[in-house]
Formats: C-alpha cells, sequence, structure tokens
RNA sequence: GCCGGAGUGGCGGAAUUGGUAGACGCGCACGACUCAAACUCGUGUAUCGAAAGGUGUGGGGGUUCGAGUCCCCCCUCCGGCACCA
C-alpha cells in the first residue's frame, strides 16, 4: 500500500492532542530540558516554507530529548502586540484583537500540520489581560528599582500625519506611508535604565554558549571604552567642561577643541563676531537627516565660536568649534582634538589650518597622516618617552593628582526608548498627579485598554488614549479627578522580555511565575531563532532577566544558556523569499502535496541550520521518494509489515550499519547537525534495501531514531510492528563500538603523502605486519624500487605513509 | 572604514577536527520495465588524458611524512555597525 501521508499525518496528530502525549510535568524526578523558539508575531499572510525551519530543529532536539529520558518543556505563543494590528485597525476600523485572533488561528493551524510536539496547554498571547498584567508588574518592578524614568527625548515626528513614528516607518528621513517629511522633535517618553546594567550585560556574555558573531555583536552595541574625563577651563564663561577620551596620554597634543552643534552651552560660549555664522551652522544641522548626515560624513563642516578653553596640562589656550562630527549623546558632547594621533580631527584640523603636534614618535616607514599605532611618547614633557599605556596611567593619576579629571568609562549603549505612542501595546501603569508620577498598585493590575472609536494616534502625537476622558481621569468615589493615567503604551519587546519565564507557569493567577518551577526549569537549555535578534530582544531580555535576579525573583542571572540562530531558505532562484520577487513557497501547498514529514526531513537535509541555503522542489521530491521507499519496503501491498521483517540474526554488516548509524545520529543531533542525520538515514535505507531478510529488533531501532524527524510516519510503523507502548517515551538505543569495527579494513598507502594504492588488512593485524604488507604491494613496490625508505608512518584504520628518498 | 562569518563537482552539501577530498541527495547519461511516457529499479558521473599518469577544496606563500583543516599575505561574497572621541 502506497505511503499516504494525508491519512496518516492527520491520524496521529489527533492521537497527539487528544492524548496529551507532550503535556509536561511542572516537576519531575527526571532531569528536566527547556528547549525555546523565538515566538512569532502572527502575521496576517502566514507561514512561508522558511519560517519553521528552526521550530522543525527544536522539535527534533525535544523528541530526541525525551527519547533520552528527559522532561521537556518546548511550548509555543504569540508575540501579539505590534504595528500591522494597529495600521489594519486604522485602516478597517476592525479592533487589533479580532485581527490578532484570526492571525493565531492560522498561524497555529500551520505550526499544527508540521507535527510539532508543543505542550498547548502552555500556549501564551502576550496580548491577554492574564499575560499583559504580569508585564506590567515587572514593568513596576523596574520603575520601583529606579530603573524607569521620564525624560524629553527627540523622536521620529510626521507633522504631515500627525504622528510619532517608530524607525522601520521612516525611509530616507520620510514616512513609509505617504512619503511625508519625518523631523526630530523632543517628547516626554519613559526610558528604561539598561544603561545602569552594561557592565552586568557585557560581563553576562562570557560564559553562554552562544554563537561568537552575537556575542561580538552585544559586545559592539554595549560599546565599553575606558579612558579619562578631562577638565577644560573656559575662561569666557568662567565653567570648567569636561571631556571624555580615550588616549589621555595625548593631552599635550590636544590643539582645539570641538563641541557638537547642539550642546547647550553653545550660545552662551560665542561671541558677537562669530554669532551669525555658528547660528546658520546649527541652523542646518538640525535640519539634515539621518541620511544626509551619512552622506556628508566624507567631507568635516565646522564654526570657529570665537571662544577658548585651556589645556590643564600646559595652560596653552586652545579655540572652541562646533560641528557635527561630535555627537551630542555620547560622553559629554565635547571633545579635545587630538589632530596628531586621530584621523577624524587631522582631517579637519587640515582644513581649517588648525595646528598639529604628535606627542606619539611615529615610525621612521610611516607615511600615513594621524598615527595611532604603538609608540613613546614625544612633545609630552613629563610624559615623554613613556609607552602609550605607561604615560596614561601617568597623565591619569596627575590629573586626579591635580583635580583636573579622573579616569572615565564610556558606553555606546543608550537608555532604553520603552513608551510608543499608540494604542496596540501594554498600558503604562502609572497615574500623574501634581507633576508625580504614582505607580499602580499590584491589586489593580492588569490595566486594560479601552475601547476606542479611532485608531489614529491624537493630532498631539499623543497615543490615541489620551483621546479617551473616561479612562485617562482617575477619579474618586465622589467623581473628583484624582489623577491622569499615562497614555503612552510599551513597546513590542515588552512581551518578549519575559515570554519563557510564563511558559513554565502560564496559569498562575497569584504570580507571573511560581518559584519552585522557576527554580527547576531555567534557565533555557537550548534558545533558536533567527539571527535579526543578535541584539535588540536578546539584549533586552537579557536585562529584564538580570534586574529580576538582582530582585531575587529568578534563580540565573542569564535566562539563555545555549542560543543557535537558523539560516534563512531563499527562494529557488537564491534570493530571499518575498512576494514581489514572487518567489514564495507555501508550506500548505508543500504539506498538502508531499506531506509533512517530508518537509520536515528535506529542511533538515538542506545543509547546515545555520546557513541560508536555497529552496529545491527536486530536493524536496529526493526526501518525499526516500520515505515512500522506505515506507514500502517495510510494509505490504496489504498495508502490514513486511514479511521479510523476521527474527533471523543480522549479518555482521548490517549490525555495522546500524550501531554507526546510531553513533553518528546520537552525536549530529547532540551539535544541532541535522543534515548528516538525513543522510545516515539514506544510508542506511540502502544497504537494508537489498538484504534477503531483516531483523525486526532492528527495525524497532530504526524507528525510534527517525522519530524525531519522521513522527508520524514513525508512529505509523512502530503500531505496525506491533508495539503497544508510546513510542514517543521508547529510550533511545546506545552504540556498541565492538559492533562498528570490522574484521578487516581499508588502508590508503602513500609514497611521501601521496596515495598510491590501497590494502585489506585484518584487524588483529599489528603495525609492522601491516606496514610490511603495504612495503609487499603489487603497485607500491615500483614505487620503491631503487629508493630508500626513510620513515614509516602508520595511522591506525586509516594508512600507511611510506617517506622514501 | 571597523567587527563578525563564508568561499569544496553542473547544484545543495559531506569529511570522526592534521590522515584515502567529494559521503548523502539533486541533476545528467546509459540500461531494464513499458506500445509509449511517467513511476520504479540498475550502472556511471571532480577534472585533463586514448592510456600510463597528472591536476584539483577562492589566489599566493609557509609549517608538516601528510593541509579543505594550522600560520602569514591577498581577492570575492554575505551579515552587522557606521564620525562613539
Amino acid at each position: 500500500m502506497a505511503y499516504n501521508h494525508k491519512k496518516i499525518e492527520k491520524k496521529w496528530q489527533v492521537y497527539w492532542q487528544d492524548n496529551k502525549i507532550f503535556r509536561t510535568d511542572d516537576q519531575s524526578s527526571k532531569p528536566k530540558y527547556y528547549v525555546l523558539d523565538m515566538f512569532p508575531y502572527p502575521s496576517g499572510s502566514g507561514l512561508h516554507v522558511g519560517h519553521p525551519l528552526g521550530y522543525i530543529a527544536t522539535d527534533i532536539v525535544a523528541r530526541y530529548k525525551r527519547h533520552k529520558g528527559f522532561n521537556v518543556l518546548h511550548p509555543m505563543g504569540w508575540d501579539a502586540f505590534g504595528l500591522p494590528a494597529e495600521q489594519y485597525a486604522i485602516k478597517t476600523g476592525t479592533h487589533p484583537s479580532v485581527t490578532t485572533k484570526t492571525n493565531i488561528k492560522n498561524f497555529r493551524r500551520q505550526i499544527n500540520m508540521l507535527g510539532f510536539s508543543y505542550d498547548w496547554d502552555r500556549e501564551i498571547n502576550t496580548t491577554d489581560a492574564t499575560y499583559v498584567k504580569w508585564t506590567q508588574w515587572i514593568f513596576l518592578q523596574l520603575y520601583k528599582k529606579g530603573l524607569a524614568y521620564e525624560d524629553e527625548v527627540p523622536v521620529n515626528w510626521c507633522p504631515e500625519l500627525k504622528a510619532v513614528l517608530a524607525n522601520e516607518e521612516v525611509v530616507d528621513g520620510k514616512s513609509e506611508i505617504g512619503g511625508h517629511p519625518v523631523i526630530r522633535v523632543p517628547m516626554r517618553q519613559w526610558m528604561l535604565k539598561i544603561t545602569k546594567y552594561a557592565d552586568s550585560l557585557l560581563d553576562g556574555l562570557d560564559d553562554l554558549d552562544w554563537p561568537h558573531s552575537v556575542k561580538e555583536l552585544q559586545r559592539n552595541w554595549i560599546g565599553r571604552s575606558t579612558g579619562a574625563n578631562v577638565k577644560f577651563s573656559l575662561p569666557s564663561i568662567q565653567k570648567n567642561m569636561s571631556v571624555f577620551t580615550t588616549r589621555p596620554d595625548t593631552l599635550f597634543g590636544a590643539t582645539y577643541m570641538v563641541m557638537a552643534p547642539e550642546h547647550p552651552w553653545v550660545a552662551n560660549l560665542v561671541n558677537n563676531e562669530q554669532k551669525s555664522a555658528v547660528q546658520e551652522y546649527i541652523e542646518i544641522a538640525s535640519k539634515k537627516s539621518d541620511l544626509d548626515r551619512t552622506e556628508l560624513n566624507k567631507e568635516k563642516t565646522g564654526v570657529f565660536l570665537g571662544a577658548h578653553a585651556v589645556n590643564p596640562v600646559n595652560g596653552k589656550e586652545i579655540p572652541i568649534w562646533i560641528s557635527d562630527y561630535v555627537i551630542m549623546s555620547y560622553g559629554t558632547g565635547a571633545i579635545m582634538a587630538v589632530p596628531g594621533q586621530d584621523q577624524r580631527d587631522w582631517d579637519f584640523a587640515k582644513k581649517y589650518d588648525l595646528p598639529i603636534i604628535r606627542t606619539v614618535q611615529i615610525p621612521d616607514d610611516f607615511d600615513g597622516e594621524a598615527y595611532i599605532g604603538e609608540g613613546v611618547a614625544i612633545n609630552s614633557d613629563f610624559l615623554n618617552g613613556l609607552e602609550i599605556n605607561d604615560a596614561k596611567n601617568k597623565i591619569i593619576s596627575w590629573l586626579e593628582a591635580k583635580g583636573l579629571g579622573e579616569k572615565a568609562i564610556q558606553y555606546k549603549l543608550r537608555d532604553w526608548l520603552f513608551s510608543r505612542q499608540r494604542y496596540w501595546g501594554e498600558p503604562i501603569p502609572i497615574i500623574h498627579k501634581d507633576g508625580k508620577t504614582i505607580p499602580l498598585d499590584k491589586s489593580e493590575l492588569p490595566l486594560e485598554l479601552p475601547n476606542v472609536e479611532k485608531y489614529e494616534p491624537s493630532g498631539t502625537g499623543e497615543s490615541p488614549l489620551s483621546t479617551i476622558p473616561d479612562w485617562v481621569e482617575v477619579k474618586d468615589d465622589n467623581g473628583a479627578i484624582i489623577g491622569l493615567r499615562e497614555t503612552n503604551t510599551m513597546p513590542q519587546w515588552a512581551g518578549s522580555c519575559w515570554y519563557f519565564l510564563r511558559y513554565i507557569d502560564p496559569k498562575n493567577i497569584e504570580n507571573a511565575w511560581d518559584k519552585s518551577k522557576e527554580a527547576y526549569w531555567m534557565p533555557v537549555d537550548l534558545y533558536v531563532g533567527g539571527a535579526e535578534h543578535a541584539v535588540l530582544h536578546l539584549l533586552y531580555s537579557r536585562f529584564w532577566h538580570h534586574v529580576l535576579y538582582d530582585l531575587g525573583f529568578v534563580s540565573t542571572k542569564e535566562p539563555f544558556k545555549k542560543l543557535f540562530n537558523q539560516g534563512m531558505i531563499l527562494g529557488e532562484d537564491g534570493s530571499k523569499m518575498s512576494k514581489s520577487r514572487g518567489n514564495v513557497v507555501n508550506p500548505d501547498d508543500t504539506v498538502d502535496t508531499y506531506g509533512a514529514d517530508a518537509m520536515r526531513l528535506y529542511e533538515m537535509f538542506m545543509g547546515p541550520l545555520d546557513k541560508a541555503k536555497p529552496w529545491s522542489i527536486t530536493g524536496l521530491q529526493g526526501c518525499s521518494r526516500f520515505i515512500k521507499k522506505l515506507w514500502s519496503l517495510l510494509v505490504t501491498n496489504e498495508g502490514e509489515f513486511s514479511k521479510h521483517i523476521t527474527h533471523d540474526d543480522s549479518s555482521k554488516e548490517t549490525l555495522r550499519y546500524l550501531h554507526n548509524m546510531i553513533k553518528r545520529v546520537s552525536y549530529n543531533i547532540e551539535n544541532l547537525q541535522f543534515n548528516t542525520c538525513v543522510s545516515e538515514f539514506m544510508i542506511f535505507t540502502n544497504h537494508i534495501q537489498g538484504l534477503e531478510t531483516i531483523n525486526k529488533d532492528i527495525i524497532k531501532t530504526f524507528i525510534v531514531l527517525i522519530n524525531p524527524f519522521m513522527p508520524h510516519m514513525a508512529q505509523e510503523l512502530w503500531q505496525l510492528s506491533g508495539n503497544e507502548s508510546e513510542l514517543t517515551f521508547i529510550k533511545w538505543p546506545n552504540f556498541d563500538e565492538n559492533l562498528i569495527q570490522s574484521d578487516t579494513m581499508k588502508l590508503a598507502v602513500q609514497i611521501n603523502g601521496k596515495r598510491r594504492s590501497e590494502i585489506v588488512v585484518d584487524v588483529t593485524m599489528t603495525e609492522d605486519e601491516i606496514n610490511e604488507f603495504a612495503k609487499s604491494d603489487e603497485r607500491i613496490l615500483k614505487y620503491l624500487e631503487g629508493k630508500q625508505i626513510i620513515k614509516e608512518i602508520y595511522v591506525e584504520g586509516r594508512l600507511v605513509n611510506l617517506v622514501v628518498k
């Protein structure tokens, strides 16, 4: 009987669901294994074949670990707040929760059709009130710890749309919708003090089993640099200007100072003569969009303020300029310019004819401009002759002793802009009263979204919530207004910062999670998802987790022990799958035609999980062919287990194939190398295809091995073989190294490292015997004629290499 | 520019981490089955050469008995950051 994937896959999916085979016990004497997927945003367009790639991999690991005797937590849920549903609501008036519900239904159907072993009793949805409650609760923990504050920060304001836009809604300085100009305008926002955790987040990376590239990305993003703050006095306004530098050793070479155009002191510093030029420059700089700024990078511009600063090491007066190559938001918004040792300063100095003093000895063969290499200090008074590091230490001590500066650390990382002027997000649980902020009490949570008529932002750029007085105004029993609710909502990142904790205890109404359950399950053992989340999601959720750890709510500092990024599946044309290219492959069609097992198997067979690789319909057909072939090998036309499957003893050769497969498949699953596992199945199948009879126990072992990859067919075969016990929990087989050994082995014989012949020897032969045998080989003899053997190298089970002269 | 990753047959990719390069699959060719085609099965398939043999893992050097694998220089592609002082 030909393999009927539709019937069989449906049958087992219903069986798994009805019998709750994958329901996970909260506590167990078994060791735990927590394998997590990055949960999806349920978009309207559904999945394409690339989306479930990571889910297939984690499902294989989950099923494998169950065979290995682990209590496996493998949940799925929905990151359901987000812009598309809100935009759809603005367009059609459909409430986002309605859209979300529909989309989730479709996503769940698509995910289920692939036969994943999720514990659906733990399904979560970030937009459920029961979930929002705890997202808000965590926000309040951060607030109470002093990590949430309000600040005026620039946002993307589109005057035409009267709306604040997210970065992804701004393309080339214009709104994505309509192409209207977008400018940066300061607005009151909620910020989270992630910078306070910069060191903690940096240090935590060291011990994580994460891709090297992701760790590097996060390190660069945090961007820690060490140096010193140096005080320059500003005589004209009788203030001190502190600047950050990583090269305090070059202080004697600081020949001018540059401030960001937006620096608040500029207005005070500028003299009358320069006033109009400075104002004009500030004007132009403020109008530059981000794109212009990068384009104009090539040529540096700036204006002299007509004021001076005093270099603390030598008392010299140096001119102060403004230029947009200095950023207000890093350090103090001002720099000491050392053109001799910094190329940017060199370029600027050359253009405006400012003095250049080298303070590090350049090598004889140096022909560049600014010199940033190693060398001893020159032109630097008491630092002269010192290597860079020694000079740094000495000048810092000197500055500290005189009260003119100190050692300092700076980060590129900025605080997290946590508020959005949107409807479809978690309301921030804060009440404003008399200029103060009052957090809601836990008992008042969740603070739910009210129904609104319109989803557009209010004309002032505030969220649509601000247009509902009933909701905004908090009244006492007499109806008097005692406060106003915060109308900003949280960003989409909020829900995904802690969802892995809620899976542990999804129905808990007393607490976000039970502490003992958390202690049992955390950390996540394996986390698989796309590389696009390398920084933001993974940094934000680590930040929250570090805070929760410091507050004693969680038992581990780091949430994700091992991280893996699955690669992209490209279209058949080798480019990214997209509707506009028309190269999207739909999993519904694929599963319908070839079945879930074939799709799972093919996606794993395509290549290494982390690499990008193109889809190939013929490749998929190859895997489908393999499944049908294996089926027809084991099952008769009448749908019964084949008569060739007997209790006859297996040949040594077959046992060797089997145990080799067990060894390699086990090792390769542990190392997430699923493509080679599929090869192993094919090699074994090719072998048994040529046999008269096959031992039944061997086939039963084989069924366990393929179960993680092709669970539907494995279950069906398991049932046909007459097994009553549940396949999911059958013990994973061990391999016997002795059975992998053959009686004879093939060795290459090399002359001077070049392969010249091949010999078959008995495994019992000694090294000397093998060497002698190799030397007597007919093809080797002619290479030895008239030569002298100076060395004989035997590599066990591999080769003999004869070095001749 | 800086940081990270990758370059192996016609294609996707293997190679126990220094030991017979090209497993497995796709594609292709030939053969069997068929009136025929599809399916299925079998055989072959890095490359040059009639053969003996030579050459081959982006290019060039090096270490080694032996290099796809280690070291140095260079090229190309992908991802990220982008005046961070």
